[in-house]
DNA sequence: AAGAATTTTTAGGATAGACTAAAAAATATC
DNA sequence: GATATTTTTTAGTCTATCCTAAAAATTCTT
């Protein structure tokens, strides 16, 4: 296993691959690879048996390929809870130093960090830490865009995209933080939120949908 | 600047490149790989002006070499101070994940990491820790092979080879630890050593070498 | 100083990973 | 249903890193 091969992995994993077909169009995108470069790895993924492939359909994860793509998040998400927690990373520095770290680590490492972090559950962005066997813990929340006017909310998980959460860091948006849908226009049209100090928020339904929520009372 | 190029600049430095050639021998044997993998390397610095090279000699550190072979050994020590206080690793087991790490690190996360450390200034094993710039503290440490009979001394630095500390460990010598130098044979012959405690230890020749340590009184 | 042994270099390959350009297949449009 | 567009695959290169085997240079032995 190579750190590209897991980064692949990890990458088909993000875009569904557990449950659905992932194109190579998705992964050149993802992945800012040529295409041609997205085929010769499926290959040898391939003959590895860590991902099926249907050809000029996509690929999807097996078993071992799921299970090394969630042990990958394991390690991520852990170095991201360390970044943060220990030195005093914000929530949109995290994640590259992450994805390099992220290969680097033993599994030793890995589970003597995670000890050292009281084995925490959540990333700094909400994000669920896969089980050391590659499983991964249910969660329950729903993305905003599900909710219906008038329910009350609290923040659980954001897209770990830096410019994101940068753009949530401007807007105020953090982790358990509860709000109010006041309003949520048709046609895809944007939210407005009133936390509970009363400040209102108004945010796109692209925005709004790489925020999920639970709801409360 | 690839993991590859920088572990070979550190292995030159540790095998003396900054005062002395370095054979290509020494390099074949220290980094396990060819000889013809080597002189490939060898070609590839010096085009890149990282090392100076006399045919069928060996070869020495630029400046420029010099400096990134330091950071390196800086984000390694660090790592390992990290590994050791923080996550509770003995000091025969810091080196080989140090080893990976130190290729993942961003000069950010070194930075922020130093500081969460207390900024050290030695590594588990004693080594001093590099500066930012690449320019390394002075030490007066000498080879326990220099003292003579009589001597009080302190350890304050030793190798860094696994098998090598796992034996000092055994032999219960560790960082700070004084003592009396009883015997020292002839001919590279064993050495008796006193401590404090009143135990007794003999070690040979080769491993005194390894042990570098300040005379007290 | 000649021959033996060692060390370094050269020559020729292999593999992983990434690219561009062109061909082939699938999908969308009219 | 024919044509145009998009996507995927194939073909041909490139670089980094590693190897083995053979040649060349240096050093050691007698
Ligand atoms: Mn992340
Ligand atoms: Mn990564
Ligand atoms: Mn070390
Ligand atoms: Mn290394």
């Amino acid at each position: 296993m190579t750190p590209n091969k897991e980064d692949f992995l990890k990458a088909i994993y993000e875009l569904g691959g557990q449950n659905q077909v992932v194109t190579n169009k998705d992964l050149v995108r993802t992945l800012s690879i040529s295409a041609a470069s997205v085929t010769e790895m499926n290959t040898r993924l391939l003959k590895e048996e860590l991902i099926t492939h249907l050809p000029y359909q996509g690929v999807m994860l097996t078993e071992k390929g799921l299970r090394i793509a969630n042990q990958l998040i394991r390690k991520h998400r852990i170095w991201e809870v360390f970044l943060s927690e220990k030195l005093g990373y914000e929530w949109n520095e995290v994640h590259s130093d992450a994805d390099l770290l992220e290969h680097a680590s033993s599994d030793l490492l890995i589970e003597r960090l995670n000890i050292f972090l009281g084995e925490p559950t959540f990333d700094p962005h909400g994000g669920v830490i896969p089980n050391k066997d590659g499983s991964t813990p249910e969660i329950h929340s729903t993305p905003l865009t599900d909710c219906s006017q008038g329910a009350h909310f609290k923040i659980k998980e954001v897209d770990d995209q830096e410019e994101f959460l940068e753009y949530l860091l401007y807007k105020k948006v953090h982790l358990g933080k509860e709000y109010t849908l006041v309003d949520i226009e048709p046609y895809d049209g944007p939210l407005t939120l009133k936390a509970t100090t009363g400040e209102e928020t108004i945010i796109g339904h692209k925005a709004a949908f790489k925020i999920l929520v639970e709801l409360t009372e």
